[in-house]
DNA sequence: GCCGAACCTTGATTCCGGTTAACTCCCGGA
DNA sequence: TCCGGGAGTTAACCGGAATCAAGGTTCGGC
């Protein structure tokens, strides 16, 4: 029998005791989104604002749900993708702590037309449509915060375009390597580093539009050419300056 | 010798006559974005809206190149496209009248990452980063329809990601003609219509990732199991029932 | 009416990446 | 301890789409 997956809710708007708000609000104070907020703002939120506790491989929504507020991941990580008729999956980003997602829907007021799973064990706020309403109203640098934030994701999303339309396979893996290897602090002395995938190279592949197999396959060449080595999810990468100036080159 | 592409200033911010005003205030009074402003509103905008006129084949900017506003389309077409490396080019959008370009950029106060070039002579406002900024601090609801654009364009991009991962060539083009044929109005009576192709072939093919060639054979194809009649830009769909049904088919 | 330039089509060929199918490895549970 | 399943690898094969290379069409300018 299957593993039961779960979306657990920790506490519920409208009905917290005190306690709970003031550990929702210590949550709250480190969200991008709200950050520099005072007491009283933060308080405010924290009626509209539930913790869930999910499962890995959880549903948090499918596509056609419809959308009550937005979520931010604080642990874990949170695949968003969509399937295709045929029942291929193409997952379009991998969420980490401290991101958000579902706002451009939650203002469209459409359902969802994409599907969230949790990739791991993970803890997430929701924030309720209402309270974001009620505060940007109230606040227009609140509003300025979600412009910016709207903003830069349609960047990154055109990127990805851009990404999927220019770039050959071996380049995007190298693209993501590098870029992983970049927003994982930089520990590594004199060119050496290694970093580790965050979640199964499957779910990797399918980021970068390619599949399983060929990532594999690529990973191999790239071995073979000693730009890389591989050791399950963990990528040892010997001299990353050759990996970023001789990795696209067959 | 090459024709001299421009790009003309119609009016500059701060030097305009009363009747040039008036001319804005028109103009700016049928913007999507600005629908429903009063008059003292509209003229507070027009200070920093200048109107441009381009000439088919101008580049209104470069990737790289500063951003101080966004852009409106009056009439004409504007395309927005990267190119690569190695010099290929890929079509993000095809922007009509009444659609605008150049805000995500420009509230993230970032260079432009994509050129946007006339497709063919056309006209364009051109609003300020001031007066936008300016503005959003006065009305909160004039916030809110920007973050519905951002939002929308959002929904927009994930849709295009989707289309591009999970198509095939064949289902793009009547996808593509399908969307076409559902804008233009509904002249056609019983399934039978006629769409014309808003630019070059070639374009259009970039704009769904496929090559120039490629997209004339999956026209042919069409062509040929007498879903479509192709004669020059103009398309006739003699059941389009039929083409939503069995296009996808081989 | 002729010429050149875009634009488009067509055919031959190549290749990147998907499909299919074993097979291995590893881990967790009964 | 054995079993089963998910994840990953590998290899053979296939196919969609790109590339390369000619032609053909259309159209505006002189």
């Amino acid at each position: 029998m299957p593993v039961t997956e779960t979306v657990r809710e920790t506490s519920t708007p409208h009905t917290m005791d005190q306690p709970d708000t003031g550990h929702l609000c210590r949550l709250l104070a480190h969200v991008p989104l709200l950050e520099g907020l005072d007491p009283g703002e933060l308080a405010r939120f924290a009626r509209g604002v539930r913790e869930q506790h999910v499962d890995k491989g959880a549903v948090l929504f499918h596509r056609g749900d419809p959308c009550h507020g937005f979520h931010l991941v604080l642990c874990g990580q949170i695949k968003l993708a969509f399937t295709s008729a045929e029942g291929q999956e193409k997952v379009i980003e991998i969420m980490r702590p401290g991101q958000s997602f579902g706002e451009a829907v939650m203002f469209m007021e459409k359902p969802y037309f994409v599907m969230a799973q949790a990739l791991t064990d993970s803890r997430l706020l929701h924030i309720a449509k209402s309270v974001v309403f009620e505060e940007m109203d109230r606040d227009p640098t609140f509003c300025r915060r979600i412009i910016a934030g709207l903003s830069q994701r349609l960047h990154h999303l055109i990127a990805d375009v851009e990404t999927y339309s220019l770039l050959s396979g071996r380049e995007r893996i190298v693209g993501y390597l590098l870029r992983e290897e970049e927003s994982s602090g930089e520990p590594g002395l004199c060119g050496r580093v290694s970093i580790r995938l965050p979640t199964s190279k499957g779910t990797i592949a399918s980021r970068l539009n390619l599949t399983q197999e060929h990532f594999s396959r690529i990973l191999h060449e790239l071995a073979e050419a000693g730009l890389i080595v591989v050791e399950g999810r963990t990528i040892h990468i010997p001299d990353i300056e050759r990996l970023r100036t001789t990795g696209a080159r067959y």
